[in-house]
DNA sequence: CAGATTTGATCCCATTGCGGC
DNA sequence: AGCCGCAATGGGATCAAATCT
């Protein structure tokens, strides 16, 4: 049972000193003085040793896992979230903090994960349901974000809500007089497509428009548009994002309706697929940088209390037009 | 800096019992006797109290922390992939352990997860580096899958390898006479798309043919045919993955080549933009059932020393033929 | 004297307040 | 003042042994 690990005592035995220092010079513990010598003769012999700190017993001690759990929705995320993780998983890892991502699934996990490993942080990109925020609370976890207490940060409202009421001024200045919502069918979506339809709408209200939609399924066979324009009328599609612009589009091609012409489609997030189609599908792209600086700072700052700093994403939707509209 | 959290002690403190009968009621631990009243009352206390057992405390008792860590390359991932993950999930759950998946990217992650968690188990699609093997043993990861060590299970052999071969015998059915590859330009795959690439240059010379290789460019613009048959020629491309494919497709067609007559096109993975695409691509699904569940296996068999059960991934690699060959 | 119950004592390993030389 | 050690702490797992029927 007993294991062949290297312990700060080994390394205490080696040298000849205390557990206490070793565990000084280790640290680089403030407010200690060692001397040059021994500092040197505890680090050689720790990297001799090959000694690694064992996380469970420093946890254990601190009080503090130093790690930050983000919690992804089971959403297609685009390229520019990918970046962002990277981003903040780098500034993280520059205050000594690890970050975890899990993907939540529906019906998944059974354990959760905070569970398994106390993150100091649990993040994620919408307010979570208040029980759950008490669970973690209860399980100790330090603290969430956002924990939806009032004034809260909240990355999704910052991230996501731009884009449809671009998508409805941009059809009609492209002439749209009809104008259509392309909903996903997938179950998974539903909150997010819930979002995005109701700024499409509301800003199609504003211009004094309103809005239909169509519920785009993944099994419906392509051979049947999804969207059909009347003789002579100039129909406009805001699209959840560029798979349903791009069935919307590839149907109607394929029934012979006239894209832009009859009927202008515009997508959002801007996946690989938008700029590959043909024709090339206008697109919202949301460009969330800084976002994962953000997240970090907000981390860093509640488990460290360091200072907030002003760095704030600079979440702007923008308008990418190519051939669909 | 006294916490608030509830522990064992104060269970024992509540019910004026000792904090090893406590113990063993709460794990369960075998070969010990409870009676009934203790452990009921015990348990009662606990969920009063909101009783959660630290995860580092318990991880540092037992030398063992419960966590098998799951590193990703940083390929697009299918569909498929997801649910295994979902399976493989599930599976440790069911003996206790928790599932971390962490996508490697190039230059990211300056300090590698199995430091900051020290999983049991750190498992991996492709082979690692022996280095890197050292390094995980080194930091205190039992057991490393696959580890290289001979006759060792290699996901990425099962996975990935029959599908090129496949789509040269396709396009050769089709009759194609001059038989190109489409390779990606991204770095960041090129060590899948070289075992790729030489499954299917041995498959194409196996049946007397050569193999054209043509780099796609993420930045070209689309105006361009990235590949021109000669006149009367029927040419067949088959791409390291759908969106290869579709910018094969999406080229030629502007420029006025015929699909699939004249230019046969087939991707690889199945992913969402083939079934999209006008025309539809043909591709090849890669489908790895029981992939989870075997992996999941291998790692319960490491941590606890289970029997191994005889599962299998049953990777088959299948031809779905659409518009584009 | 069993067998059923329960407990004291140690260990896991790093961190850190207090104190000694 | 400069260097360093003792010992307690964090929370749970577990073995050997005591106590109760």
């Amino acid at each position: 049972m007993r294991s062949n690990r290297v312990t700060a005592a080994d390394i205490a035995r080696a040298t000849g000193l205390s557990r206490a220092t070793v565990g000084f010079v280790l640290n680089n513990t403030p407010g200690q003085t060692i001397s040059e010598a021994t500092r040197q003769r505890v680090l050689r012999v720790a990297k001799d040793l090959g000694y690694h700190p064992h996380p469970a017993a420093r946890t254990l001690a601190r009080g503090r896992s130093n790690i930050v759990v983000l919690l992804l929705p089971d959403w297609p995320l685009g390229y520019s979230l990918g970046r962002n993780l990277d981003e903040a998983s780098q500034a993280l890892d520059a205050h000594g903090l690890t970050l975890i991502t899990q993907t939540i699934r529906p019906r998944t996990s059974a354990h959760p994960l905070w569970e398994a490993v106390l993150p100091d942080v649990v993040m994620g990109l919408l307010a979570f349901p208040a029980e759950e925020v008490r669970r973690m609370r209860a399980a100790g976890v330090r603290a969430v974000i956002p924990d939806g207490s009032d004034g809260q940060f909240r990355v999704d409202q910052l991230t996501f809500t731009d884009g449809p009421a671009m998508q409805v001024e941009h059809l009609l200045t492209r002439g749209a007089q009809r104008l259509v919502w392309a909903q996903p069918g997938d179950p998974r979506l539903a909150s997010l497509a819930q979002e995005r339809y109701a700024t499409a709408r509301r800003r199609a209200e504003e211009l004094g428009h309103t809005l239909e939609t169509v519920i785009v399924g993944t099994d419906r066979p392509m051979t049947e548009p999804l969207v059909v324009p009347r003789a002579g009328e100039r129909v406009g599609v805001a699209a959840f994002d560029d798979e349903m612009a791009a069935r919307v589009v590839g149907s109607a091609v394929r029934a012979g309706i006239a894209v832009p012409d009859q009927l202008a489609v515009i997508g959002h997030d801007d996946t690989p697929i938008a700029a590959l189609f043909v024709p090339a599908l206008t697109t919202v792209r949301i460009d969330v940088s800084g976002l994962g600086k953000l997240m970090a700072a907000l981390a860093v700052h509640s488990v460290l209390g360091n200072p907030m700093p002003a760095v704030g994403p600079e979440a702007r939707a923008q308008l990418i037009v190519r051939e669909s509209s």
